[in-house]
DNA sequence: TTGTACGCGTTATCAG
DNA sequence: CTGATAACGCGTACAA
């Protein structure tokens, strides 16, 4: 901020009176009632040929655009939907919102964004903003709706008091809302069996929190697939290290020079693929080539995956169809009969060379 | 969406009304007059603590929460400023918006995202639909404002008469608005300077659109650079391939084929990070190594330059403290003197290993 | 300290 | 076909 510099002050003007024109003072000048305007704005059949034309003269001589809030406040929806997740520079989010975005413009709505961090109580100001603005319904999205937020049976409550939620999360119990989740035993399941299909044997879980019990559930379920492929669950081979690439370097870090080398993993799966471009930076670093010294398998099939070296193997959880659905139900359960359900989409790997596989599109029952 | 498939129809419920309880519900339940209802709420000291507590009380069992719509209409802000830019798949669009995001939070303002494709004209649906919201200002972000766009002029002097614009883009002229602009000398001067510092002297520049006026701004700047080196500026050194990684391919492609080996480059510059990513993929599967086959630079400094093979030298252009200077600009200039001038911010070199250097931060004059 | 009444910009209803 | 006029929900003078 201190390090802009201002330059080049061209010029200055601009109108004085910032635009306060109302649909009186169209209707004063074309000498009309302001129904007759209302008319015309909104194609009514009923005004005369040239009365429509003169008042739609004077509607574009200044370019007059009704206002929002008062069309609003006269009763019907905002056309506005609220999406609460966490920050969009995660990119996971960022296909997610902007799937709702645009399904939510395809049906004449406005996807309005509310950033939240995770792991972080819902604020009461933040259903009050959602509350304050009408909204015709709010997608919560993310780690959201974690045991551990406070407030959060009372929060949705009252919200589904004024409008219809739906929640785009892990599996979650307890919900008394529509929940589009993603399927994490697929996710677990997926990366587990393509591995051991290969012949590893020792494979290793990165990234993530345990402690967080939602956050959780995809460590909890790639053991159980351990378990049912007579595999070591040996706890050196999980290490918590968050969310990002920074993250997996870290972990990639602790695990391998806390682990005598002949006990190492010979495959990493990583809580997304943030944390497996750190990690794979990080054995790289170690003298590891990949595939070779070490197999990986990221989460998201991000962008990059395609672009990491080597490419890398990824499980998709299909976020914009998620969003997609959401938005869809939302918009459905417009009206007061509130249903609450669960859907859920197939989580699908991609496989490329992280693992030394080259199968092209893989789906395992 | 097919393939999503719902199950386990849990129950239903949902209140019928959804939430119409108004202030006049709350005054009458409480026995006092709408006008002390909103001075509870708006913590007015001139009333009597009984009261309050009551009104409070009243308030709270029914979670009233006053309409934002009415309030708007009762002519103070709305508090909430738009930004216009392409969609937040962009990740540096993602890193601006979050900026932008964080400082109007910061300043008690939301900042609605607007999505809008590049290189299309602006509608005027976009320009009704800001001015119906009756925002308090609105952020133009991307290469909106090239010249190619149609009824530019007219969109912007229209939303003008309603409230203060600021556009954050690459140097425009005739821009009647305030405008935060890139350091696109800079961001072409650097990595020509660094290259040809480390020795190169066969440069090319892949990515954007010369046809665009305003995106081969960065072209022109490049060849202008070349020039000023005495470094050849053959036409065959340039190609266009858009702005995703994709085209980093191909350009790589394209460019090396139809080049004769020795007259091969020894160093590309990419017009962003995802372009230099595609190019790094494409070169090494045509088996030249990097850095020492061909050097790279890309722009924006991406969350994952440090993690490509080898890491990426690139050039930021600090979107966020772009993104945070157009807001306060923006909330300044909240009241009709709207003034007109640009600011700039410089941009970086950040030295990585894709050149073949080991220098930490760099910055030439 | 509290209440009354009006304005905010639109749409809808009901007369003409 | 068109024009008054009443909501809509809230803030705010002004009055009590």
């Amino acid at each position: 901020m201190e390090s802009i510099r201002k330059s080049r002050t061209v010029g200055s003007g601009g109108k004085s009176v910032m635009g306060k024109i109302t649909i009186y003072d169209i209707a004063r000048e074309a000498g009309v009632s302001t129904a007759t305007v209302t008319r015309v704005l909104s194609g009514h059949p009923s005004v005369r040929a040239d009365t429509r034309e003169r008042v739609q003269r004077i509607i574009d001589a200044h370019a007059y655009t009704p206002s929002a809030s008062a069309r609003d406040l006269e009763g019907r929806s905002t056309r506005t939907i609220g999406i609460v997740m966490p920050p969009v520079i995660n990119p996971y989010f960022t296909r997610l919102y902007n799937a709702a975005y645009e399904e939510a413009q395809a049906n004449g709505y406005y996807a309005a964004l509310f950033q939240m961090n995770e792991n972080q109580p819902i604020r009461r100001e933040l259903v009050d903003e959602l509350i304050r603005r009408r909204l015709g319904g709010v997608i919560f999205a993310g780690n959201i709706w974690s045991s551990e937020r406070s407030g959060l049976k009372e929060a949705l409550e009252r919200l589904r008091n004024y409008m219809p939620v739906v929640a785009v999360c892990p599996p979650a119990t307890q919900l008394d809302c529509i929940c589009v989740h993603s399927d994490l035993v697929g996710c677990s399941r997926l990366p587990v069996r393509h591995l051991h299909t290969l012949g590893h044997r020792r494979i290793a879980f990165i990234g993530g929190s345990m402690r967080l019990s939602d956050a959780s559930r995809r460590g909890q379920n790639f053991l159980e697939e351990l378990r049912a492929l007579d595999l070591p669950d040996d706890p050196a081979y999980h290490v918590d290290c968050g969310y990002d690439a920074e993250g997996g370097e870290r972990a990639v870090l602790r695990m391998l020079t806390n682990l005598d080398r002949r006990r190492w993993p010979t495959a990493l799966i990583a809580f997304n693929d943030l944390v497996a471009l750190g990690a794979m930076k990080q054995l790289k670093q170690m003298g590891l080539r990949l595939p070779e010294g070490m197999a990986i398998i990221g989460c998201d099939n991000q962008f990059f995956c395609p672009y990491t070296d080597p490419p890398m193997t990824s499980v998709d959880l299909h976020p914009e169809e998620m969003a997609r659905s959401a938005v869809r139900e939302l918009l459905l359960s417009h009206d007061g009969d509130a249903k609450t359900f669960s859907m859920m989409r197939d989580a699908t790997l991609v496989v490329r060379e992280s693992c030394g596989a080259r199968l092209g599109y893989r789906k395992l029952g």
